[in-house]
DNA sequence: CACATATATGCTCATTGTGAGCATAACAAG
DNA sequence: CTTGTTATGCTCACAATGAGCATATATGTG
């Protein structure tokens, strides 16, 4: 078979929020059912696509039925070797992966809603620090740290750690998400990283973090959505493409905490979506849901976007 | 000629800001003297280049002699027909474009840097707002809004409108360059939204937004470029990737100014980023250029990244 | 029906950040 | 030494933010 030099194809990461959970459209192969879960992908239909992101919604249709909404480019990887194939001949795999959001669904058979914290269990800290961090992860990091030859070399991995990890006293940026997939993956602490040699067991108990790895790269391209994704909300408005058009700010509440992987302070927030024109009463009431008071039924205030430059609900603040 | 599928292209925006004026590089094509400038491009060597922005920065290397520094993916550009070869059974090109931060160097003949408020000329505020915008650009958005048929797509058109160009009494978001490029385009304001047929004249009698243009969709991505840069530089600190070692405040000021194509309040701009820790005073002064009292020099506090998430000079206040 | 329990919602207060402007300092040129 | 020019210091009003107390309105229980 003669191999092309060049393939393009095109990836989604299709982001749903259900029961609190951020969740990954994935697909499995139906060729090889041993084979690891993936996003949905396809090559670039040349004559047909007439732009990329339609032919992405055409993939996505075609392999899981759902018509996705919003659709933002994300990145495009082109890294030699990424395909494993390329190294027995096959083509240069080019993925230009996209982000998209939805309400949950129900896909078509073969693909499934993956829990992103169970790909990326490390950044979920909305209920404190998960014990990944401080049982696998920092001890690697200050081995890595300690391991500096020079001091400069040293100085330098500590401020990556810094960065990414936060010290000890906090500063956790959840939008540094892909830097600290990077760092994992370079301290050989993923599934991925380790050649296909050694087997691993998903427990951390030998070395390796836990979380759910995936074939190729995706896992990385998975991170990569996720550090957009925290970062746009903070300056547009689009969590409202993953909400039903009536919601309480309790919804809306969660919604950003479960993507933020951070808890915030409810009056606070209540405040800033409020005040800062984002939301609007319906004048509905949610039926009270257990006990508790009635919450209000809010929507979303398409007008905000005209009248301040950069509405999102704030991430950066602890809240 | 047999034409393969599909060509992938690297593009590279490199900026620079010189004398106040931040510029851009451009190459003109050897074949065709009479053709626009374009961006240094070229084919990525799949068997050559490792990853992508290794393949970008040896075309520009080869292309303007310059060796870059910074550099980050910006978007990929696949619409079809965006080369309009494509129409006589060219391959489908995509370019991957990047952005790239260079203290100015003397680019090798071919090249030449660009001012880039002369590509896009709509986009500069240092010195109120540019006449263009009131003398072709309003009277046209005006005309579109009231050329709408439901009222429905009025009102979407002049959100559109206000978001962009902002409404009368200001809210301007620097930030928004690309979404202004994109509205000029459709509603046919610029050179190469017109067809191949109509010569136009660059001062803007007949409609058209004075600006030079660039070969194939190169503006498009310069817009691109800006409106990334201005959003960068407002939490990350990249603008010292244009500055030299040591540097007045007030170089630092007017460069980001340059870039933000808006003016800010002196004195606040230096407790933004004396007391935002993001510079440190290396104890020279500045030979004072002229009068005036010589200013202290400065240099970046690399430490900055390690205190604060997301450290840059903000942008979205006026200042 | 009087509780306990669970949310929702209202409000205060200290602290910090931001926009604007006045005042003073340190140089060059005449 | 006076004027022009830029650098630098400082104040003040006001907005935004982080934290917490208090009250309102449901459900479910004895």
């Amino acid at each position: 078979m003669v191999s092309v030099p060049i393939e393009v194809v095109l990836e989604a990461v299709i982001v749903a929020v259900t029961q609190d959970e951020p969740r990954v459209l994935t697909v499995r192969p139906a060729t090889d059912p041993e084979e690891l879960p993936g996003l949905p992908s396809g090559a670039l239909d040349v004559t047909q696509d007439r732009t990329l992101d339609r032919g992405l919604r055409r993939w996505v249709r075609e392999q899981t039925g759902i018509d996705v909404g919003y659709v933002e480019q994300l990145y495009t990887f082109g890294d030699r070797f990424r395909s494993p194939s390329e190294r027995q001949g096959g083509p240069r795999v080019l993925s230009i992966a996209y982000l998209a959001l939805v309400r949950e669904e129900r896909p078509s058979a073969g693909a499934a809603w993956q829990p992103w914290y169970d790909l990326l269990p490390w950044e979920d800290h909305r209920h404190g620090e998960p014990q990944v961090i401080g049982r696998i992860i920092r001890p690697a990091i200050d081995r890595w740290i300690g391991a500096a030859v020079t001091n400069e070399e040293r100085s330098q991995r500590a401020e990556r750690a810094a960065v990414t990890f936060g010290t000890e006293d906090g500063a956790w940026d959840p939008v540094r998400a892909l830097e600290r997939y990077e760092l994992l993956y370079h301290l050989d602490l993923l599934e991925e990283s380790r050649g296909p040699t050694a087997p691993t067991q998903l427990d951390g108990t030998d070395g390796v973090v836990p979380g759910h790895p995936m074939v190729l790269d995706h896992r990385r391209i998975v991170a990569t959505a996720l550090a957009r994704l925290r970062g746009k909300i903070t300056y547009r408005p689009v969590v409202f493409e993953l909400l039903p058009e009536a919601f309480t700010l309790l919804a809306l509440q969660t919604l950003v905490e479960a993507l933020a992987g951070e808890v915030r302070h409810k009056q606070n927030f209540r405040r800033l979506v409020e005040r800062g024109g984002l939301v609007e009463p319906t004048g509905q009431t949610a039926r009270s849901s257990g006990g508790g008071r009635p919450a209000k039924l809010y929507r979303f205030r398409r007008d905000v976007v005209r009248e301040r430059p950069r509405p999102g609900v704030g991430l950066p603040a602890r809240g």
